[in-house]
DNA sequence: GGCCGGATATATCAGCCTGATATATCGCCG
DNA sequence: CGGCGATATATCAGGCTGATATATCCGGCC
């Protein structure tokens, strides 16, 4: 009925690259693409189990040398490369995104610039930390695989997240400047105390 | 368990402009936060049912004049109104938004630049629509509403979307210039044909 | 030796949300 | 009067999150 689960690709492609545990995949996808895409526990594993049904994945061959330590290690079969490169051509399919701090502010009409103020300084404060986050990371990505050859790739990640939160500092600007301004004039806004 | 429902204070905040049924917040959603913010039938139902239940909003008396058409329209409650207050002064959590775009170009390494570059050009394009648009709908807002309270405030979420895609549209560009040069030089990516 | 805490590891579930589907009525135009 | 598009509500499969439960391994510390 509804979209195709996202999340089999993104398993897909993080086991095209080696096999691995559920576990393990949870923090590869944290690691590499973590700063666009996450998966969670819950829904990894039942999604691998389903994916196992369907021959896309299948567990590797268990070492005992482990000891009773449970520990499923999955790697792609070629029908599961074969629905990774088929994804990868497909059109992505547009989608609004939903923001959150917009519809706050929106309804903050109703209550008075004061409130609305507080959550661009928030958000604001969130963008510059993650900002000087991901400049950390280029600088390791430039500097460490000199020759991997997903290097270009993580670049381009790398910069869409680097123009995007740059373009979010500069909209909180314009978004204090306004508040303020309608904060000295105070128009026909009702106020609303808190609880 | 899981996070708290947004849909809830979309619902309380449109209908703290005017009461309505189900059917026109869906519109009134779309007309006015539409470029950031979207609800489905199959949310606004279930999730009116239930705040009438929690008392958050209550069923306009019905007038009789519409002969026998079914039509539920829904008013804020005072409690409704407390509950948005509070809502809207909760900071914002913050959550990284999934891209399916980036995580098809992440994995687009393993399968070589030019389906990548595909994408991009798509999504190039779909990001000037969209640009376009909001660009009309810009100039509709400066020049209607010249005394609406809610301007401003329109005007803030319109110039977010704005600085958002020309960021957006900046990014295609290195991309596509990337993309290009890594197709010039084949390096180490393994092709694999299409089914 | 024994104990604790943190990392490793898997599983399950409530509840939010989307997109699809079903159903029925109303007003208008030809 | 028949068809079509807008109005209107409801339901459901299935994706996904965040919380919770459970158990093991390993290293450090007393």
């Amino acid at each position: 009925m509804a979209r195709e689960s996202t999340c089999r690709f993104a398993i897909l492609g993080m086991l095209c690259r080696e096999p691995m545990s559920g576990y393990d995949l949870r923090s590869a996808i944290e690691r590499s693409v973590g700063h666009f895409w996450q998966e969670s526990y819950g829904n990894l594993y039942p999604t691998l189990k389903q994916m196992a049904q369907e021959h896309l994945v299948e567990l590797e061959p268990e070492e005992p040398s482990r000891g009773g330590r449970v520990r499923k290690a999955y790697r792609v079969t070629e029908a599961g490369r074969t629905a990774l490169a088929q994804w990868l051509r497909r059109p992505v399919l547009p989608h609004v995104e939903r923001n959150e701090l917009l519809l706050k502010l929106f309804f903050g009409a109703q209550v008075g610039p004061t409130d609305s103020l507080a959550q661009v300084e928030r958000s604001r404060s969130e963008a510059e930390g993650l900002l000087a986050a991901l400049r950390l990371i280029d600088e390791n990505v430039r500097h460490s695989r000199g020759d991997d050859p997903e290097r270009p790739y993580w670049h381009l990640s790398i910069r869409a997240g680097l123009l995007g939160l740059e373009a979010h500092l500069r909209w909180c600007d314009e978004a204090r400047e306004a508040l303020q301004r309608m904060e000295r004039t105070p128009g026909s806004t009702k106020k609303r105390k808190a609880k």
